[in-house]
DNA sequence: ATGTTC
């Protein structure tokens, strides 16, 4: 496997740490890395950083490349990294994006609390299995037309409030209102769709989940007031992507990347960085393939939850109106978007590519839902199975200087095929089981790779984003039932 | 992440 990353870094103030634009020829910029000392030395246990001065080299990359404390290796760019591009002279890049386009997190709070789901939680997660088709290339009920598919693309979530009678307020509760400007669907292969046209309200696999939460701890009340969060509040949390169609536009376009940098005579470090400038051509097409598909995405979490409250309402025996659900906050983590951000002290139209990073608006931001917006964005991070997930905030200081980007997650510490050897799924589920977590999945190898162990401690990665200024703790979740793909 | 190696 890959060799430790032994690179020069210079200390930069609390939980920072610069990597030096002389560190390698072709950085624009110098790296910036949010992690201690102790994160930093798990961080440099792969090629993450090597990954950070490439990104450095992106044609009008601005600012910083960035790195949030959960980093870890990825295609190109780092999972958990964070690039600004000059919304003219700069490019975009699918790699940094990934290939689960608008991978993201959907957050659901209830009316109820921990006596109303007491001794209950495992028929809720039987009614969540039986409901949400899970796993590797499974197809959910919907079969959608050509044009019903081209709306989905178009209206995102807006689609599935349309269509379906999802409440049209929460739409106020998402990222873009679940809907972001520019999608273009003639963009999108025919491949790409053929494989999206069954896959609206499946959950997929691997880190995809639906767990059932209670709020264990509050750290900042008025937050946690504004966003409707009380200790003892069950949650349903999601976390699910665009499935084969984001997949799909990645590849194609990471295809036409490879050929539009030596049309425009692009040097890169590393070949997995392909891009085009956001203004050419195959940039454009890009960017409409890809807003489409993250679409996919919002109006996928949205059926999702959709999907959850009725199956919640089955669980308890009670109607879906009944039970107070309403979306806390819906947002993605693998996007890259057109954003104003200041940047040495002017106001600027970037290209922010966020690639494992969740954004992270601080208050006042217009972009935000009014009841949230004297405290700051919602910011969702899971944890792994058996430990934790959060709510963060938004912070001024992330808008003045990581584009309103903060951590993803816990982040990857072991690789799914050394999970894979570790751990066996059978023994996890009774070791879950036996903590009092009732756990519904498709896969025992599926479940080993998403092991505990394989990830950091997602409590450290938030407390060092909150070190650093980033973001945050509003609350932490515990789980009560996890269902996996 | 992923019709888990078009």
């Amino acid at each position: 496997m890959a060799e430790g990353w032994a690179g020069p870094l210079e200390t930069a103030g609390v939980n920072r740490w610069r990597l030096p634009r002389s560190y390698k020829d072709g950085m624009n910029v110098p790296g910036l890395i949010y992690a201690d000392s102790e994160l930093l030395e798990q961080i440099r246990a792969d090629q993450a950083l090597e990954q950070v001065a490439n990104v450095a080299c992106l044609p009008g990359i601005l600012g910083h490349s960035l790195a949030m404390p959960d980093i870890h290796w990825g295609y190109g760019f780092p999972i958990g990294g964070v690039a600004a591009t000059d919304f003219r002279q700069g490019v975009l890049s699918p790699g940094g994006v990934g290939f689960d386009i608008n991978c993201g997190m959907h957050l659901l709070r209830t009316g109820l609390g921990l006596a109303d789901v007491a001794g209950r939680v495992g028929r809720i997660m039987d009614e969540l299995y039986a409901s949400i088709p899970s796993g590797v290339g499974v197809s959910g009920s919907l079969k959608l037309s050509p044009a019903e598919l081209d709306g989905v693309l178009e209206q995102g979530a807006t689609w599935v409030a349309r269509r379906h009678g999802a409440d049209a307020a929460d739409l106020e509760f998402m990222e873009e209102r679940g809907r972001l400007a520019g999608a273009d669907p003639e963009k999108v292969s025919s491949r790409a769709k053929k494989r999206a046209r069954d896959q609206l309200g499946t959950l997929g696999s691997g880190n995809h989940f639906v767990e059932v939460q209670a709020v264990e701890e509050l750290f900042d009340k008025a937050a946690a007031q504004a966003f409707g969060l009380q200790e003892g509040s069950i949650l349903v949390m999601i976390h699910s992507g665009s499935r084969g169609l984001g997949h799909q536009v990645c590849t194609d376009y990471l295809e036409t990347m490879n050929e539009a940098i030596v049309r425009y005579g692009i040097k890169l470090p590393d070949r997995q960085l392909a891009c085009a400038p956001a203004g050419s051509p195959e940039g454009k097409d890009y960017f409409g393939a890809m807003a489409a598909a993250a679409n996919f995405g919002w109006a996928n979490r949205l059926y999702l939850g959709h999907l959850a409250r009725q199956a919640l309402a089955r669980a308890l025996g009670t109607a879906p109106r009944e039970l107070g659900v309403s979306v806390l906050y819906d947002l993605g983590h693998n996007i890259v978007k057109p954003e104003e951000h200041v940047v040495e002290g002017k106001p600027r139209r970037l290209w922010v590519h966020r690639k494992g990073a969740t954004r992270a608006f601080g208050p006042g931001h217009p972009d935000l839902p009014a009841a949230y917006r004297e405290v700051g964005q919602p910011v969702l991070v899971p944890g792994d199975m058996g430990t934790h997930s959060y709510v963060l905030v938004g912070t001024s200081a992330a808008m003045a200087e990581s584009f309103g980007s903060t951590c993803h997650g816990a982040g990857r510490q072991m690789s799914r095929a050394a999970a894979k050897r570790a751990i066996r799924g059978e023994e996890l589920h009774r070791r879950l089981e036996g903590q009092g977590i009732a756990v519904r999945a498709k896969s025992m190898a599926g479940l080993a790779e998403e092991a505990p162990e394989a990830y950091k401690d997602v409590s450290r990665v938030v407390e060092v984003a909150e070190g650093a200024g980033l973001s945050r703790r509003v609350a932490r979740l515990r789980p009560l039932g996890v269902m996996k793909g």
